[in-house]
DNA sequence: GACCAGGCAAAGT
DNA sequence: ACTTTGCATGGT
């Protein structure tokens, strides 16, 4: 077992970081302990007083080390984005542990096709059938719970949607998973050709894939290609725009996107995150109070 | 049992 | 170009 301790991180708080939507496949072990999948390996990242361990069996720390983007300047970033915004102060006084992990490509692809109108537990759940169907068991130096690797695009393309839609409950994007994947492995897309070209280029691209539309597209340019010049508006994004940018007035997915880019720009990525995970949190606790109250 | 979830695609204006 | 409707599935 090998481990990497960080000490005076300012901006890294595990729960920030799994709990914000970016990332499926993790497993809560306790408040600031988490248990989750990266390539081939299955590690655990604990905040312990002031330090946080990153354990697991890896040979190249700085791989670990990039996939946490502990190269990025966050007390910059969030500096930036709190001036003059008093709702992003308070998003981020709240979350502001949350790092963008950099994310293989085409698990990212796969996972926000599957993200489509559907539940952030039934997404992990799906993912994880998935790759117990087609993905390569990984060894865990932890217990004897079994994980397997994210399937590789071959495996996905290879893989029958009625199965999909059987075993991994993937209902009407079973099919997309399959297509998607092919289109990969017969080079229609490349992600290393991809990431050369501008963001306009890469939506004719991937806009052409059935299952990736305009927020998962900037969710896969978010996420899987390391762009933080994206604004993906899903329900969630909508509702706290809406509520605390807007005065509560309605504006359609567009209008937001744009305006969250017009608003913080290169940073607009991260910015989205940090109100995402207070608009979610926060949604969950009200609702948490609301069940307290009727059970009195 | 209606309504919602990190929306998309197709049909209808 | 903008707006509505159907879509699998699981949770509340």
């Amino acid at each position: 077992m090998n481990k990497i301790i960080l000490k005076g991180q300012t901006s890294f708080v595990p729960s920030h970081i799994f709990e914000c939507g970016q990332a499926f496949r993790w497993k809560k072990l306790d408040d600031e302990a988490y248990r989750f999948i990266f390539r081939d390996m299955v590690l655990e990242a604990r905040s312990i007083d002031d330090s946080i361990e990153i354990l697991g069996d890896f040979s190249d720390k700085n791989e670990i080390l990039n996939y946490f983007d502990l190269n990025t300047d966050y007390d910059a970033i969030k500096a930036k984005l709190s001036l003059n915004d008093e709702i992003l102060t308070k998003a981020i006084s709240f979350g502001g542990g949350m790092r963008i992990l950099k994310q293989d490509p085409f698990e990212t692809y796969i996972s926000f096709i599957i993200s489509a109108n559907n539940q952030i537990k039934n997404i992990k759940n799906t993912i994880k059938k998935l790759s117990q169907m087609y993905g390569k068991k990984l060894n865990n130096p932890f217990d004897d719970e079994e994980y397997y690797a994210f399937p590789t695009q071959l495996e996905l393309s290879n893989a029958k949607p009625e199965d999909i839609k059987e075993y991994a409950r993937a209902g009407f994007r079973s099919e997309r998973i399959v297509i998607a994947s092919k289109m990969v492995q017969e080079g229609i897309i490349n992600f290393d050709e991809l990431k050369e070209k501008n963001i306009d280029d890469i939506r004719k691209t991937l806009l052409e894939v059935p299952g990736i539309g305009e927020k998962v597209f900037q969710c896969i340019l978010l996420f899987g290609l390391g762009r933080t010049d994206s604004f993906p508006v899903d329900v969630w994004v909508k509702r706290v725009m809406e509520e605390l940018y807007y005065g509560g007035e309605e504006r359609n997915k567009k209008l937001i996107q744009e305006d969250g880019l017009r608003r913080f720009g290169d940073l607009s990525g991260y910015a989205q995150q940090y109100l995402f995970y207070y608009m979610r949190e926060n949604f969950k606790k009200m609702k948490k109070e609301e069940k307290n109250v009727d059970n009195k």
